[in-house]
DNA sequence: TTATACTGTGTAGCGTGCTACACTTTGAGA
DNA sequence: TCTCAAAGTGTAGCACGCTACACAGTATAA
């Protein structure tokens, strides 16, 4: 039962008790935890982007965008349209709708992120950042080898 | 695009690298991340539990392991029958052929490990390790907060 | 004993991740 | 210009998380 659990196994656990709480905390806006993030991205960077340029901020393959987006789309928290001087280009924009509910988000999202780190001084937090840095990059590089890129 | 990121977001990013290159490496074995740590738990603990000792153990709800163990079975890696000293339960076993790819999984899994944490001193990945354990038990704390426990 | 609560499992339906394949549009070289 | 590669998007189908609901077996209390 209380056997040492391995780092990776961990990190999922803790990640998906990340999520799942996001989820809940989201529910009374509509959104979930992976669309919250699409509409603090764009918020960020002018209100619209390419279906691309999510893909490469939110590190998923591009078939993953497309199903946020349609449900982002058919929930009325983005627009689409094609651009105009690049037709392959698929530009989502964020809504009145969406611009509206993102304070009340980021305030769920950031008592979490109180809670995580209760107990936690500064130079041990950043320092976790650091850690979790580091090994990011090392996967990365990783991954890179597999694909002999 | 080279924004620091959330720790939160952070994480879910290593997590999905993680299991994505570790379902990699045990696709030539027929398995998948999750599959892999039910037989490594099994392994360990007698070669057989009940589905809710799963639940436990895995810490995923209880449709989740239904779905892992029933893949599982339909693919000979575990066989399952009802505990005759208590009908409700239902007893997972791994089978002969899920004994022998236990070792190569290992060695896939330690591999990973190990480029996980290239760069990094003993202390350092204790330390790391400490963080997360921390970090573990402030939102398990605050998922109990949540549900009134 | 009988009604009731609890426990373990199953099913339906969804969100989000993936790979593999297909299509359209654009760009670049012969 | 014409062909062919590259880039961006879409779709099919899967694994694995979840919640909500249903049901059978067991335990408990009246």
């Amino acid at each position: 039962m209380n056997e040492k659990k391995k780092t990776g196994y961990l990190l999922k656990i803790i990640t998906d008790v990340l999520v799942r709480e996001s989820n809940h905390m989201l529910k009374k806006q509509d959104l979930t935890w992976a669309q919250s993030r699409l509409i603090g991205f764009l918020s960020r960077n002018g209100g619209e982007c390419t279906q691309k340029e999510l893909e490469s901020f939110l590190e998923v393959s591009h078939p993953t965008v497309v199903g946020i987006v349609s449900r982002m789309e058919q929930n009325g928290f983005v627009t689409c349209r094609i651009d105009a001087s690049d037709r392959r280009n698929k530009i989502v924009s964020l809504t009145e709708k969406s611009i509206r509910v993102g304070n009340s988000m980021l305030e769920s999202l950031r008592e979490q992120d109180e809670a995580m780190f209760y107990g936690f001084s500064d130079e041990e937090r950043e320092q976790f950042d650091n850690y979790l840095f580091r090994v990011y990059e090392n996967l990365s590089r990783s991954t890179r080898t597999r694909q002999n890129i």
